[in-house]
RNA sequence: CGCGGGGUGGAGCAGUCCGGUAGCUCGUUGGGCUCAUAACCCAAAGGUCGCAGGUUCAAAUCCUGCCCCCGCAA
C-alpha cells in the first residue's frame, strides 16, 4: 500500500523504518515543523524528518493540518492509508476520510486504558504490571477509534519510561506493518473499544517533577519510573534543586512520626526520607543543580546531611 | 547570540570577591589497637588547580579566547 506517515519524535522511528523496509511504500512523511531545541536553542528538524530525508522520502512539515493543502497532498501522493505514530497534533476529522483505508494510529497502551498523550508514562506511574501497543482506526475523538490489533507486554518492576518507550516503539512497529498487511487482505476488521476500563491521562507537565513527600513511597517510586527521563523528580535542598534518579521503597517501613520530607537517616546506603502513610523512601542517586549526577554516598561526602533536615 | 551553575590528588567539595609555599571529608597504601571489624588511632603516597595566552616580583585566584559537564527555559 502507499502510505503517508505522520510522526515526529524518536518513538516514531522504528515504525517508519519498518514500513520503509516492508512491502508497503512510504510515499510521504508528515511531521511537525522544526523547532529550537537544546541549551543553545538551535533550530533542529524532528527525528522523523532526519530519517525520512536519509531514506529519500519526501517530507511535509505544515504548521497545522487545517489548511486545504494537506488533503490535497494526500491525494497527490496517492495515499491509500495514513499511519500516525506520535505526530503531536490531533488529525482533523476532515482528513480521516481521504485515504481509502483511513488513518491507522499506533497507541502505546492497551486501549481503552491510558488514552491520551502520555500512555507509557502513566502506565508506570499507575503501577501497571502490564501494558502494550494498540493499532486503531482514528476517529474524531481522542484515542477513541475502533481497535485493529493489540499486543500485550509485561512491565518489569524496575523499568522506567526511558526503557519501556523504545521497547514499545519496537513492538509497535511490527504491529503496524502487520495491521497494514491484514487490512490489505481484509483479515482484520475494526472493533469498537470496550466501554469498560476507559481511562484518559493528561499530558505530562513540568511541574509534576516536584516531589510531594506526602505521597506514599510506592507511588513516589512509580512516579520516578514514569517521569524518567522527563520531567524527572526533584526536591528542594538548601535553596536549590536536587534531582533524584534512584529511589526505592523502604520495607519494612521504619517506625517514627516525622513530618513528610524529613530525613530519617543519611548513610552511604542512601538518604531515608519519611513519606506518606508512614512509609519511607531511600534516595540512592542524585544530582544538584549545575553538578554531575552521582551516587548518594559520593553526594554525602561533599554535603553533610543529617537526620531531621527537611526536604521539599 | 535565551538565563544560570560547574570543571581543584582516585571520589565529593572548600579556597577564587580582598593574588603570596594547595585544604577538608572519603578512598588507597603501610603501621597500631582489638577476640575481631567495614569501627578507632598513627603515618604515607597521590594535584601541569579544564586548555591557551595576557597582566604581575608573584596567578587556582585578575583579564581575554577556547573546550567539556550540568540546572532552568524551550
Amino acid at each position: 500500500m502507499k502510505v503517508v506517515f505522520f510522526g515526529t519524535p524518536e518513538f516514531a522511528l522504528p515504525t517508519l523504518e519498518s514500513l520503509h523496509s516492508s512491502s508497503h511504500e512510504v510515499v510521504l512523511v508528515v511531521s511537525r515543523p522544526d523547532k529550537a531545541v537544546g541549551r543553545r536553542q538551535i533550530v533542529t528538524p524532528p527525528p522523523v524528518v532526519k530519517v525520512a530525508l536519509e531514506r529519500g522520502i519526501e517530507v511535509f512539515q505544515p504548521a497545522n493540518l487545517k489548511g486545504e493543502d494537506v488533503a490535497t497532498k494526500l491525494g497527490e501522493f496517492g495515499a491509500e492509508v495514513a499511519v500516525v505514530v506520535a505526530y503531536g497534533k490531533l488529525i482533523p476529522a476532515r482528513l480521516l476520510e481521504v485515504p481509502r483505508y483511513g488513518f491507522v494510529n499506533l497507541h502505546p497502551s492497551l486501549l481503552p486504558r491510558h488514552r491520551g498523550p502520555s500512555p507509557i508514562q502513566w502506565a508506570l506511574v499507575c503501577g501497571d504490571r502490564a501494558t502494550g501497543v494498540t493499532t486503531m482506526q482514528l476517529d474524531e475523538g481522542m484515542d477513541t477509534g475502533p481497535i485493529l490489533l493489540q499486543e500485550r507486554v509485561d512491565i518489569d518492576e524496575r523499568e522506567t519510561a526511558e526503557i519501556l518507550a523504545p521497547r514499545l516503539a519496537e513492538l509497535g512497529s511490527g504491529l503496524v506493518v502487520r495491521t497494514l498487511n491484514e487490512l490489505e487482505t481484509g483479515s482484520v476488521s475494526p472493533r469498537p473499544q470496550p466501554t469498560d476500563g476507559v481511562n484518559t491521562s493528561p499530558m505530562l507537565r513540568r511541574n509534576f517533577a516536584k516531589v510531594d513527600w506526602s505521597m506514599p513511597a510506592r507511588q513516589l517510586v512509580n512516579r520516578l519510573r514514569g517521569f524518567t527521563p522527563w520531567p524527572g523528580l526533584y526536591t528542594k535542598f538548601r535553596g536549590g534543586r536536587l534531582k533524584m534518579f534512584g529511589l526505592e521503597e523502604v520495607k519494612p517501613s521504619p517506625p517514627g512520626s516525622e513530618k513528610h520530607g524529613t530525613v530519617i537517616e543519611a548513610t552511604p546506603e542512601g538518604i531515608l526520607v519519611r513519606t506518606g502513610r508512614s512509609t519511607a523512601v531511600r534516595i540512592t542517586e542524585v544530582q544538584r543543580e549545575g553538578r554531575r549526577r552521582m551516587p548518594v554516598d559520593a553526594f554525602l561526602i561533599g554535603e553533610r546531611v543529617s537526620r531531621g533536615e527537611t526536604l521539599g
